[in-house]
DNA sequence: AGTTCGTTACTC
DNA sequence: CCGTGAGTAACGAACT
């Protein structure tokens, strides 16, 4: 707040700050109250936002809420300045919310704007200028100030409504996520390129030259040519592999490790490995770490609500695909370690208590969920329970799982009944909520198109047949919207939950820097990965415990935020180590 | 030469 | 009587 500032009234009791351009280097501030009545309004330009927005009073719970178009646009500058911002709104994730809470019957009303109906794009590198360079081109979201104050007037509005209390508390956890993204790509994870290289020489051998196949993968395959009687056949491509399998006496359909496995033939051990080391060179080799790490971090681009259940995705660099061989390249950098954290059986739990199950509460009562399942008499061992916890989860209708399934519909009803009921609901054509009320996506018009058909006079029965694939299809994917949605709600209200009580730890002086981190992370602990139901924070050594401490308490801490007083447990497997590997 | 599709494999 | 959900990415093959 300097001479930049051009107009200026209080901004003290503002609720909520509204942040959008109007020019090309001035960004307005407005404030909004409670009510969204605006109570000031001030520019200033845009290299000094960041102090403005991360200056003092932002460590405040009074401090205003920031509101944006997309956090992911906005806050990447803002982190690059050493500044943070406390807790915001995004526009367009909350737009997409919305959006689709519209469509259910009796739902917010809502009529979705197409301006923000759009995905992110951030350019990953570059100037920071050109963050704004492409404002308002087609595809991305509008940063003008008034399309801002415009939109979030209108979402207001919908979250007002009785019975919204939900999709409130929602839109503020997936705007805690949209902060936790950028900050988590900001820091990095922390990456030893040296140990990521070992790995992959006593794997794969020494690093061959550019392009070259690394030698314990080429004499794998000159084995598997050999034994496969083909010793010019390449093992890369799909029909001449099939080819050359059905010559050697093979009768395989695919060239899948799972279908391989069930033929006896000398090549077939070899092949499965050399496809493992092309896959690990491949995907994950020399010139992925070429790419993705530098200066001791992996920051790959997450994409918060990128999945329509409300799980994240990612991009650059398959970052919630690391194979778990590569764990132990994860390293804490000197002076510091990490605590890593994951939930034991989140979505069995998540349905226990959306659907008010005690018998599966009870069942869950302890570490292992699967376990209290077969103390319980549904099925006889470990094993069962946890394929036919998944079939019911998943809408498994046959082989081993399908047959378990019916078990556990005797001996948690409750449960069972929900995801049975977002099943018949799907399939019929409607939609589903979450816990919170995060909405599935209505069906298609093609598969209105093909239902309606089906049902006529003039169908026949291969496309009856069809139709009710379609069906099945959809009731699968709502059965599961509901329980994987959900427990997206409580791990996202876990992570916004650990950060704030991260926030209030600060490190002694003269502890080592995570200088990697960058400006705004450099000195405190902070979250560097999240996959779903596990978490990764890089801490000084000095504030393990306490981190570690934090994880719990926040976990317990959502639990109850979402399901109140009742007896479910969230058990956490907790490791404090220098390496994210095993042990 | 560039784009799309199918297959495979990795994560939860 | 089939058919356990959600993703990203690499590669070769087939297309334009």
């Amino acid at each position: 707040m300097r001479a930049s500032a051009v107009t200026s009234r209080s901004t003290d009791a503002a609720r909520f700050l509204v942040v959008g351009l109007t020019g090309r280097n001035l960004v307005a501030l407005v404030s909004l109250d409670g009510r969204g009545r605006e109570t000031g309004r001030r520019s200033v330009a845009r290299d000094v936002l960041a102090d403005v927005l991360g200056g003092a009073g932002s460590g405040e719970t009074t401090a205003p809420r920031i509101v944006w178009g997309d956090t992911a646009r906005w806050y990447r500058d803002i982190l690059a300045r050493g500044r943070r911002v406390e807790r915001c709104h995004d526009l367009r994730l909350c737009h997409a919310i919305l959006a689709a809470a519209a469509h259910r019957p009796g739902g917010v009303p809502f009529a979705p704007a197409a301006a923000w109906s759009v995905a992110s794009h951030v350019p990953l590198e570059g100037a920071p200028d050109a963050l704004f360079e492409i404002d308002d081109a087609p595809g991305s979201v509008p940063q003008g100030i008034d399309d801002a104050l415009a939109e979030f007037a209108r979402q207001l509005d919908a979250l007002s409504m009785p019975g919204a209390g939900g999709l409130r508390r929602l839109v503020a956890a997936e705007s805690a996520g949209a902060l936790i993204g950028a900050e988590m790509t900001a820091a990095g994870l922390p990456w030893d390129a040296v140990a990521h290289d070992g790995i992959l020489r006593t794997v794969l051998g020494p690093r061959p030259p550019a392009g070259g196949v690394p030698s314990m993968q080429a004499a794998l395959g000159a084995r598997v040519r050999e034994l496969l009687g083909d010793p010019a056949v390449s093992l890369d491509s799909q029909p001449k592999l099939l080819r050359a399998l059905h010559r050697a006496g093979v009768p395989v359909q695919s060239t899948g490790r799972w279908e391989l496995r069930e033929h006896r033939h000398p090549a077939i051990e070899p092949l499965i490995e050399y496809k493992k080391l092309a896959r690990l060179a491949s995907a994950n080799g020399w010139a992925w770490l070429d790419e993705w790490v530098h200066d001791g971090r992996f920051r790959p681009a997450y994409v918060p609500g990128g999945v329509v259940t409300g799980r994240w995705a990612s991009s650059g660099g398959g970052a919630l695909q690391i194979p778990r061989s590569l764990r132990p390249a994860v390293r804490a950098d000197e002076g510091w370690l990490l605590v890593c954290a994951d939930v034991a059986q989140l979505e069995p739990r998540v349905l226990a208590a959306m659907a008010g199950d005690r018998a599966m509460a009870d069942a869950a009562r302890g570490a292992d969920l699967y376990a209290g399942i077969v103390e319980r008499g549904a099925v006889t061992t470990r094993d069962e329970a946890k394929v036919a916890m998944l079939g019911a989860m998943y809408g498994a209708t046959s082989g081993e799982s399908g047959r378990l399934v019916p078990r556990l519909r005797r001996v948690f009803p409750h449960a069972m009944a929900l995801v049975d009921a977002a099943a018949a609901t799907g399939e019929r054509g409607g939609v589903v909520t979450t816990w919170w009320g995060r909405t599935s996506p209505p069906p298609s018009h093609e598969w209105r198109a093909l239902q309606s058909h089906a049902h006529s006079a003039d169908a026949d029965p291969a496309e009856e047949a069809i139709a009710r694939r379609a069906a099945r299809d959809r009731g699968r994917f709502t059965r599961n919207f509901v329980v994987q949605g959900t427990a997206a709600e409580w791990a996202l209200v876990w992570l916004a939950d650990l950060r704030a009580r991260l926030r209030l730890l600060t490190a002694a002086p003269g502890t080592p820097s995570a200088s990697a981190s960058g400006p705004a992370f450099a000195h405190v602990p902070h979250l560097v990965f999240w996959l779903h139901d596990e978490v990764i924070v890089h801490t000084p050594e000095a504030l393990a415990e306490p981190v570690a401490g934090a994880v719990r308490e926040a976990a317990a801490s959502a639990g109850r935020l979402l399901f109140g007083d009742f007896p479910i447990d969230f058990p956490l497997d907790l490791r404090v180590s220098r390496t994210a590997g095993k042990g």
